[in-house]
RNA sequence: GGCCCCAUCGUCUAGUUAGGCCUAGGACACUGGAUUUUCAUUCCAGUAACGGGGGUUCAAAUCCCCCUGGGGUCACCA
């Protein structure tokens, strides 16, 4: 059998980090079996620009290196791939369950419906369908069809059996239909409702495992029952758990992005969402950047294999101690047996960590080039690269080392691009450590007469003749380290300090000192 | 409320299918220490879990039942 998987999304905008999960999986699971993995567009319902609202969402794709074999862009032999367009196949299909009396024009009333479902809630029991449409001749029906009397179109439940399946992650599954309200399939116009379009275009698409969140699993008796009534093939189900919000087992929600905001175990990506993307211009209030969606992680610069591995480990891990893997480790690997039935949290911290990992993998140059782009755009440096302007992004780069763990990273290190005149100061260090200190502006003073006499400026000697003046004066580096760190980088914390200075060389420094001299002074007068 | 799903450290998980190798393993986070004249890294160590109650058995995290708790879903959305 040839496994074929899809993932159908709507046109929405944006990609969730969810999905994408569930993506990942059938990615996967098509992949290792040598089948096919499908992108369908599921956009019956949708009124906005498609390429627009699709875009993103192909975007995530891309950005991954998670390819499709069919559907947009790629075509295929089981087209087309946008729901919408399929619709003569849905009414061929709906015409079919009509015929055959597997579904029956319904005119009951909304309200009357919607009274009945209520009151049944209320009174504590299991709501099924009125069919009082069913009593109607097939003249009447026909009469009310002429007269073109609202209605729907839905699917007759055989209410005297059950429906079971043997799902790969939850096992048996199994419900009773008695139970089960008569869906709708289609509405008075003939257009199909999601239940019935998605049954109708997995079989035609010759799906052979349906993989998806955890949620679609109350959905999974109707398509089971109208895969029936077409004569299709069954699917076989695989339900994986939801991926939920950091700290919690609620589904992760594109409608609770404010409230993460403020959640202990999300607020730090949040926080670097913040810097980053004001640093680089872009409004980082944006509900499409957050860390919910895909698009965020690429903004802020993590790396696939970083996401991926977040993403892989969600869910499911391949034994008791592998925990760093490359997509390929995950594809030969993965299982459905190995799929964890629980919603599991997503994890910000470990998230980090993976990325961490995959950064530090990265050679000089990679990483060169990866945050060349952030640096353009935060306008740190020009958009035409020289060969000077490289070596400069090169050496901080090395020196930022295993501070960079994401290329945004490097956009937060400003003072290795920018020069005196435009160096910002952290202000309540500055206050701190130099405008109250008693001494500092006249120890920064006499340091800067020890850097400008040193033989060369190089990390070495400077550490040497600072460590001489430190002796000398009977101070402790501790006294002098962090005025010097801000009045050179604005900063209390950053890349090894001397090796630093030699980056920046002697005027510089020395410009950087004399300005926070004289901006410690002005400040003292105030 | 009906239907359905789920339940091991704070978090992600291994172990459950074939009960003993589990005084429950790993990772992230956290705490302490070493290295680092900041921060970060690195290294070492530590804290920390089988939701509860009944069974079955020589033996239960593992099998059965009940309870509790958590979650999903109940549209002419997808």
């Amino acid at each position: 059998m040839t496994v074929r998987t899809r993932f159908a999304p709507s046109p929405t905008g944006y990609m969730h980090i969810g999905g994408m999960r569930t993506a990942l999986f059938n990615w996967l699971w098509a992949k290792q079996n040598g089948g096919q993995f499908i992108l369908r567009i599921d956009d019956t319902d949708v009124e906005r620009n498609r390429n627009e609202a699709l875009g993103p969402i192909l975007d995530a794709f891309r950005w991954l290196g998670l390819d499709w074999d069919e559907g947009p862009e790629v075509g295929g032999d089981y087209g087309p791939y946008y729901q919408s367009e399929r619709r003569s196949l849905h009414d061929v299909a709906l015409k079919r369950l009509l015929d055959s009396k597997a579904a029956y024009y319904d005119f009951e009333p909304p309200e009357e419906t919607r009274a009945q479902r209520e009151l049944a809630e209320k009174e504590k029991r299991n709501y099924i369908s009125s069919r009082v449409s069913l009593d109607l001749t097939a003249d009447e029906v026909q009469q009310k069809l002429a007269n073109g009397d609202a209605h729907v179109v839905r699917f007759l439940v055989p209410r005297d059996r059950t429906v079971s399946i043997t799902d790969h992650v939850r096992g048996h599954v199994e419900w009773n239909c008695g139970l089960m309200v008569d869906p709708v399939v289609a509405r008075a116009d003939g257009s199909p409702l999601y239940n019935f379009a998605t049954t109708v275009d997995d079989g035609q698409l010759k799906i052979s495992h349906v993989i998806r969140a955890e949620e679609h699993l109350s959905n999974t008796p109707v398509q089971v029952l109208i895969h029936e009534a077409l004569g299709n093939d069954l699917p076989e189900f695989a339900h994986i758990p939801f991926v939920a919000a950091p700290g919690g087992k609620k589904k992760l929600s594109k409608r609770d992005i404010a409230k993460y905001r403020n959640s202990p175990a999300f607020r730090k990506l949040f926080q670097l969402g913040d810097e980053v993307l004001t640093a680089l211009g872009i409004d980082a209030a944006d509900e499409a950047l957050s860390p919910v969606m895909v698009a965020y992680y690429r903004e802020v610069g993590f790396l696939p294999a970083g996401v991926l591995n977040s993403l892989s480990r969600l869910g499911w891990s391949l034994d008791d101690e592998t925990e760093n893997m490359s997509l390929d480790t995950v594809k030969d690997n993965f299982g459905l047996n190995r799929v964890v039935k629980a919603a599991a949290g997503l994890d910000p911290d470990k998230l980090m960590s993976f990325q961490a990992h995959w950064m530090g993998e990265r050679s000089i140059d990679e990483k060169v080039e990866g945050c060349l782009p952030f640096l353009k755009k935060a306008g740190l440096i020009p958009d035409e690269v020289d060969a000077e302007i490289h070596q400069v992004v090169k050496a901080a780069v090395e020196l930022s080392a295993d501070r960079l763990r994401v290329f945004g990273d490097i956009v937060l290190m400003p003072e290795f691009f920018v020069t005196a005149d435009q160096l910002a100061y952290s202000e309540k260090d500055f206050q701190k450590r130099i405008v109250a200190s008693a001494d500092a502006v006249n120890l920064l003073r006499e340091l800067r007469t020890v850097l400008d006499g040193a033989a060369e400026f190089k990390a070495d000697i400077l550490h040497d003749a600072v460590n001489d003046f430190v002796q000398q004066k009977e101070l402790k580096f501790g006294q002098i380290g962090p005025a010097l760190r801000i009045a050179t980088t604005g900063k209390t914390k950053g890349a090894d300090l001397f090796p630093t200075l030699e980056f920046l060389g002697k005027e510089e420094t020395l410009a950087r000192i004399d300005r926070t001299i004289s901006l410690a002074e002005a400040a003292q007068v105030a």
